[in-house]
RNA sequence: GCCCGGAUGGCGGAAUAGGCAGACGCUACGGACUUAAAAUCCGUUGACCGCAAGGUCGUGGGGGUUCGAGCCCCCCUCCGGGCACCA
């Protein structure tokens, strides 16, 4: 195909780039062929939610860098993949279904087709041929697939959690749906209930996340983060024998095992299940009610409100197995059900929380670490241990070591580690998400499947995963992969069914099925039973949360249309997991984590050859408002991509966006600025192509470039090179303006020198590169030249500037040669006038001559 | 409270093996071209003193190391992010 060169005269922006997005669209430019026998390199944004709104500024910062770094590493000669998809399950699509009674799924592509035209526009070309698409029921089949693998490996169960109900809405609602514990939609309160939820056991990964860490090229507060939040910490487990109950033990966690010796009391959360069978009597009442004022309280609120120790004694005693000694148990919801064992033993004098406890109701306090001239309480510093008995002058290092030796001699205690991760939670009660591929059948129901040896007893877990439904013990059944998808049914209404339950409650024929157990066919129980054998069951009603589909889409993006697997293993080798992933640091934490998990289980099943999924990552910062605020509609300080691309072109916002500053600095959004990008595009276009629309005369093919003009250029190409390979685009674009300025007052301009200036500038400014690169009669495109390369011989220069100091303040300069000795340098600086005029009256103390660099005299 | 990250002209930002602080761009001011404007080009633009040559100060504040510190060390202030009864 023949270049699309426009007419234009003048750098006219609006008729050249739609001509050059076409051109890479029908060309297929950037897509790439599996296997080409060439280094590979995979380059991966985080692909976005596609709202209603269109994109925001935010989108096309990281957007550019990554189609800037695909086109460099192209045109040096890479296999490039890099692909863009749709995160399209999620909240606001299907709150605009409930307010408009539009599908989800219409929305959802008016929505995409609306982002891809913006992408287009702003001159990003992807593998469109890879797209995916996470509401795709041939991208959601996977999803599903992945999810069924786990549940196999006993990695999902289900359990009661309390999730946020609105009583007027009549649903559930998401954390991100509440503000100050009223609902976003509408302001009405919410109250805190117990659901039936599917639960992922991440934390049977949590040691192998936290060590995976280690090999990965991520920003170091990132991976601190992750730590962080997995929360790994060594102690010990100690059992504690209850006064009057020989049968029961109270099992605690603690990091400080040295300190025993120091517990004067201990605790149990309320929802503790020992906590009922040993309450005395006396206790019971006040207990109870505690209890109750715990539970209507959510996580937040006991973290909030209780600055202020609340808790009840329980009446019951423990009893310390180092010393005998009795310790009484209280209740108190500072110590958490879901962290350790839900129970502590309390130090006061060494625990910050167990000192304010027992200090508000007169708990003693028994110090056991010796901190030496510290004598304040609590002490939670270094030291020796004292009221130990044996222990004593022990360093609490020691002491732990010894301590758990010795109760665990005796059974009574053993070293362990704890995590701060829960197992996340997995279900939503939304319509808007993919459908769990589970049935729930009877007890009976489940032994007949399990017995008939068929295609549903393939994929049950080895413990069977239970819920209690209307009041009955319900088994999970997993559909037989082959049926996948298991599609959304059609509902007559988006709104929320009122009943805590998602939407699909009410499609009764989708929900209640007969169930064949050997092969997993359904049909609707409104039609007849089709065989004796046939068993009644009834669908999950909950979806995944949108973090599902996220979870793995880099690896569809490999192998988009695999219809035997999620990805294929050869292809997956080829290409290798994403070299580059490019993506805000919000998904620091719950994303990047999330998306490891399921990659370790994926490789743990042969699927994928890589531990881990992302090698490098890159935070790219957060674009401000003009007012240096965070851009939002109610400041009203939003930046319109489309607006700038029409006042200024995508050139020109591309490379603005890349020289607001570093790439991952938060920083903001200035208009005038991008005037001077403007002004720079247009001055290379007067440089190239004459007022006639002609190419300029001062064009000479063949001719040389001044030395100075030379050496300058392959500078720039040595620092753009190394800018481009590092993400550092605006020091890049710097010095091509720096090199433009410099080649456009030259009076004759060899052509060569042209076409390295387009090359370097083509990948953060294509359209113009492109079009220029035509006119000066090359062939289409620019983005197949090969990368240019610097020559480090014209990179030398014969002299060098020496700086003259005294006292280390600058008094002069000079020009030598590369090699000059250092006598030379330092007798020359002396005979500088101004240096002497400083040196006068003074004595010379000492002379430093930094070769190439400096000299400095040091006088007094 | 704990853990990170940051602070450089009027503005965005350059500059780290410790060696010319302020590259590049914006803004502002002055000038050229023009009937005029736009576009373009040239100059000035850290502060203070000075007619000038030149000098003094200057990278959030205070100390230190060094011939020499934006960069290294100690203390402090402010801003941003994360976690927050995790035993």
């Amino acid at each position: 195909m023949n270049a699309p060169i426009s007419q234009t005269k003048t750098y006219d922006f609006s008729t050249i780039e739609p001509n050059w997005q076409k051109y890479w669209s029908s060309q297929k430019t950037f897509y790439a062929a599996d296997f080409e026998d060439k280094p590979t390199f995979y380059v991966l944004d985080m692909f976005p939610y596609p709202s209603g709104a269109g994109l925001h500024i935010g989108h096309p910062e990281g957007y550019t860098a990554s189609d800037a770094l695909k086109r460099f590493k192209r045109a040096q000669g890479y296999n490039v993949l890099h692909p863009m998809g749709w995160d399209a399950f999620g909240l606001p699509t299907e709150q605009y279904a409930i307010q408009t009674g539009k599908h989800p799924r219409t929305t959802t592509a008016t929505n995409v087709e609306n982002f891809k035209a913006q992408l287009a526009r702003l001159g990003f070309a992807y593998d469109w041929d890879r797209e995916v698409n996470t509401t795709d029921p041939n991208y959601f089949r996977w999803t599903q697939w992945i999810f069924l693998q786990l549940f196999k490996k006993g990695l999902a169960y289900v359990d009661e959690k309390p999730v946020w109900w609105c009583p007027a809405l009549g649903t559930v609602l998401a954390n991100e749906e509440i503000i100050d514990g009223r609902s976003e939609r509408g302001n009405h309160p919410v109250e805190r209930r117990a659901l039936r939820q599917w639960v992922l056991k991440i934390t049977a990964y949590a040691e192998r996340l936290i060590d995976g860490l280690d090999a990965l090229d991520w920003p170091d507060s990132t991976k601190r983060l992750q730590r962080n939040w997995i929360g790994r910490s060594e102690g010990a487990e100690l059992s504690f024998a209850i006064d009057e109950h020989a049968d029961l033990s109270l099992k605690v966690f603690t990091t400080r095992p040295d300190t025993l010796f120091g517990a004067t009391y201990m605790v149990v959360s309320p929802e503790h299940p020992l906590l009922e069978k040993i309450t005395t009597p006396a206790q019971a009442a006040a207990v109870k009610a505690y209890q109750k004022r715990a539970a209507g309280k959510s996580d937040l609120e006991r973290a909030e409100i209780s600055k202020e120790k609340s808790g009840e004694p329980t009446g019951a005693w423990a009893i310390n197995p180092v010393n005998g000694e009795r310790l009484p148990i209280w209740v108190a919801d500072y110590v958490l059900m879901s962290y350790g064992t839900g129970a502590i033993m309390a130090v006061p004098a060494h625990d910050d929380r167990d000192f304010a406890f027992a200090k508000k109701f007169g708990l003693e306090i028994v110090k056991v670490i010796d901190g030496g001239a510290d004598t304040s309480l609590p002490y939670t510093g270094d030291g020796k241990l004292m009221n130990s008995g044996a222990f004593d002058g022990l360093s609490p290092a020691e002491a732990k070591a010894k301590i758990v030796e010795q109760l665990s001699s005796e059974g009574s205690g053993d070293l362990t580690i704890s995590y701060k991760l829960r197992d996340w939670l997995f279900s939503r009660q939304r319509f808007w998400g993919e459908p769990f591929p589970i049935l729930w059948v009877s007890e009976s129901d489940y032994d007949a499947i399990k017995h008939c040896g068929g295609k549903l007893a393939a994929e049950l877990p080895q413990a069977p995963v239970t819920a209690q439904i209307d009041g009955e013990t319900r088994y999970a059944v997993a559909l037989p992969p082959e049926s996948l998808p298991l599609d959304l049914p059609e509902v007559e209404s988006f709104a929320p069914s009122g009943a805590a339950e998602s939407p699909l409650a009410k499609a009764t024929d989708w929900l209640k099925v007969w169930l064949n157990p050997e092969s997993g066919e359904c049909v609707p129980q409104s039609k007849a039973k089709p065989g004796a054998a046939w068993v009644a069951a009834m669908r999950e009603t909950n979806t995944m949360p949108q973090w599902a589909g996220s979870c793995w889409y880099y690896l569809r993006y490999i192998d988009p249309s695999n219809t035997a697997a999620p990805v294929d293993k050869a292809k997956a080798s080829y290409w290798g997991m994403p070299d580059l992933y490019i993506g805000g640091a919000e998904h620091a934490v719950l994303h990047l984590l999330y998306a490891r998990f399921w990659h370790h289980v994926l490789y743990d099943l042969g699927v994928v050859p890589h531990p881990e999924p992302f090698k490098k990552l890159f935070h790219q910062g957060i674009i401000l408002g003009e007012d240096g605020e965070k851009m939002s509609k109610s400041r009203g300080n939003v930046v319109n991509p489309d607006t700038i691309i029409a006042e200024h072109g995508a050139d020109a916002l591309r490379l603005y966006l890349m020289f607001l500053g570093p790439l991952e600095a938060m920083k903001p959004w200035n208009t005038q600025g991008i005037e001077g990008i403007s002004r720079f595009l247009r001055k290379l276009w007067r440089m190239l192509i004459a007022e006639d629309g002609e190419l300029k005369e001062a064009l000479e093919e063949g001719a040389a470039l001044d030395t100075e003009s030379e050496r300058l250029l392959h500078q720039t190409i040595k620092k753009v090179t190394e800018d481009y390979g590092a993400l550092r685009f605006n020091t890049a674009i710097s010095q091509l303006m720096v090199c433009l300025n410099q080649l456009a007052k030259l009076e004759r301009l060899p052509r060569s020198a042209a076409e390295c200036f387009l090359q370097l500038l083509a990948p953060l400014a294509p359209h113009i590169c492109e079009e220029l690169w035509a006119r000066l009669g090359n062939q289409p495109s620019i983005c197949q030249a090969r990368w240019p390369a610097f020559d480090a011989s014209k990179l030398v220069e014969d002299t060098v500037k020496i700086i003259f100091q005294v006292n280390g303040k600058l008094r002069g300069e000079g020009r030598f040669a590369k090699d000059t000795d250092q006598a030379t340098l330092i007798a020359a600086a002396k005979a500088d006038p101004k240096v002497a005029s400083h040196l006068e009256g003074k004595t010379i103390r000492r002379e430093i001559c930094i070769p190439g660099r400096i000299v400095n005299l040091v006088v007094g």
